[in-house]
DNA sequence: ATGAAAGCGCTAACAC
DNA sequence: GTGTTAGCGCTTTCAT
């Protein structure tokens, strides 16, 4: 923008005095008298100066600016991510451009060579499904970029990241399910390829045999989706067996919200004939009916975490002119206890 | 970022020619000799050059650069909108610096005046709740920063604003459920000081009376939140009438979902005893059950329109010199049926 | 206590 | 066809 901004050089000239002078002032430089500090504080107060950003970056060569890589904005988690970044980098003064992939390769590529040429002071990156090369990654690792992963994660020995603790997560909702005196519970799995579907049905596992309840394969059903679909397909399974179970564990809340309309078609109560637990993308498990228990995934949290990793690691690198060892960060879930699988002991 | 930019300077040394021979072979300009192009291409290439983009803004006085500000990230329509803009701005060449006001005037104000710092070509804003004056913006105005309003717009006479056609949104889904045959339809407000709220209502009368059917002022019931709750009691007063309604309208979809879990708690039939539609804020529409006819608000739409309206306004005042005249978009919204009021007449 | 000058990286008028 | 120069707005030595 060009248009009518005020510069140090138009307050300098009014006040018959140099640029730097009106630079010091305007920074309380301590040999700066007095008296010019105020008419230039004034003078600028009067004709509404506001510093050039733009060119202060380049002199810097730090455009106080983060780079965000995002799968897709419009996803409760990943909004949530961004409000959490958005929050911390305002708070330290640093302004978050938002990019998303779509979740193709190509445009993460695009994505991040453009930031890189916005010269960004680092990148928040949460990786697109298609990627599976990293050369374009590791390139501005090269550079030295500074780069906190988060939830869909680079898994590299020197990146850092932070991810959510799902087996902890999974393990919790077992145990919950088990505190409410369920003997068989099911399992609704997730896409077989993703980190997180092992870590779930680990924790699920884990779970049950420090209880000393038996692991019933036949109760593991796969929803390779995580779709409502699914979740209805993998309920109408598990009610027609023999043995069904008392109670289901799903991989995420559309599995959960597809295996509890089942349910309910099939004349049952939730969850008194069969309690269910979900794993939160989405804050409506408090809008289902009945309201659905469900680990929630703290994604404000990790925008944050995220973030302040970030921030911190540029400035280490700023002030020490060393690289920032990497770090993670696990954080760890949150379970919502709802209506759906009750608090009290419902067996015993 | 420091680092190891590469720089035209170091292209032009390393080939023994000027810094201004590689600018403009870099941008293919006629009379720089086809060796020399090639060969500053190809060491630019080779050394992973990439323009640095600070210097460019700074240079021309230019940033391609667009700022949002939103009153929160974390809300489907809102991020929706995002995901619009983000889309328009990706392929015109522009970058998206997102700010979030959470509602707050006072932070509503800090977003703005450090988006003009960072020298943004132009802002896109959806007012916070709290604005109720004005010179913030004036005075952006008044520097000549092009701006466009969405959603909750500045309601001045040179203010260029992109809306959703309420009106017309809220006559044909009160259309809708009188070709169903509805004859007492009911309507739930929203908010009573918003201008949707009126506009929503008033769409609502007119459908009613063009078609002959008189308006029932004690079937239009408040909900001045729009919320679930809301929603709920203003669905028990409805059905405790002596002659209750047939049909719903309700202001938006947690009205909607509020009035669907009493009527189905009082043993009702949806869409056969009483049809129900909704105004969109969600997706979650097609979630509920049974699935509920609403009208979709185009947030995706939206932010296209806006960025493409202000783009437009940036470049035109870039190249002519002049103020783009204000422009106003009206949004056509879509009535998405699903199963909670019939496609086919229900009663005659 | 203040000013002059250089330079961040790039481009564009003006040489030749 | 290519080099020289100046300047975008700012800060920061280095003078004085």
């Amino acid at each position: 923008m060009k248009y009518n901004q005020v510069t140090i050089k138009d307050i300098a000239r009014e006040l018959g005095i140099s640029p730097s002078t009106v630079s010091r002032a305007l920074k309380d430089h301590p040999d700066i008298s007095p008296e010019t500090k105020k008419a230039v504080n004034e003078l600028a107060e009067k004709l509404n100066y506001q510093p050039n950003i733009v060119a202060l970056s380049l002199r810097q060569s730090k455009t106080n600016t983060l780079g965000v890589v995002i799968p897709e904005i419009v996803h409760f988690f990943f909004s949530t991510v961004i409000s959490g970044i958005e929050d911390v980098a305002y708070s330290a003064g640093y302004n978050i451009i938002i990019t998303q992939s779509n979740e193709s390769l190509q445009r993460e590529k695009t994505d991040i060579k453009a930031l890189f040429n916005s010269r960004v002071d680092g990148m928040l990156i949460s990786l697109s499904r298609e990627t599976n090369s990293f050369e374009h990654i590791d390139a501005m690792m090269a550079k030295g970029v500074p780069m906190v992963f988060f939830d869909r994660v680079y898994d590299s020995a020197n990146s850092s990241k932070v991810i959510v603790d799902d087996l902890s997560g999974a393990k919790e909702a077992t145990l919950h399910l088990i505190e409410q005196g369920c003997k068989r519970i099911a399992h609704l799995e997730g896409p077989p390829n993703l980190d997180i579907t092992k870590q779930r049905l680990q924790g699920f596992r884990e779970a049950l045999t420090e209880n000393n309840l038996p692991v019933h394969e036949d109760l593991i059903v796969s929803c390779p989706q995580g779709t409502i679909e699914e979740g209805k397909a993998a309920a109408e399974k598990l009610l027609k067996m023999a043995n069904p179970p008392d109670a289901i564990f799903a991989t995420n809340d559309p599995a959960a919200m597809g295996a509890m309309q089942t349910i309910k078609e099939a004349g049952l109560k939730i969850p008194q004939d069969i309690a269910v637990v979900g794993f939160s993308n989405w804050f409506f498990s408090s809008l289902m009916d009945p309201p659905l228990t469900s680990v929630d995934q703290p994604g404000f949290e990790m925008g944050q975490e995220a973030a302040k990793l970030l921030i911190r690691q540029i400035e280490v690198k700023s002030k020490e002119h060393i690289d920032p060892t990497p770090e993670t960060k696990l954080l760890k879930t949150r379970l919502i206890v709802r209506d759906s699988s009750l608090k009290s002991g419902k067996k015993k």
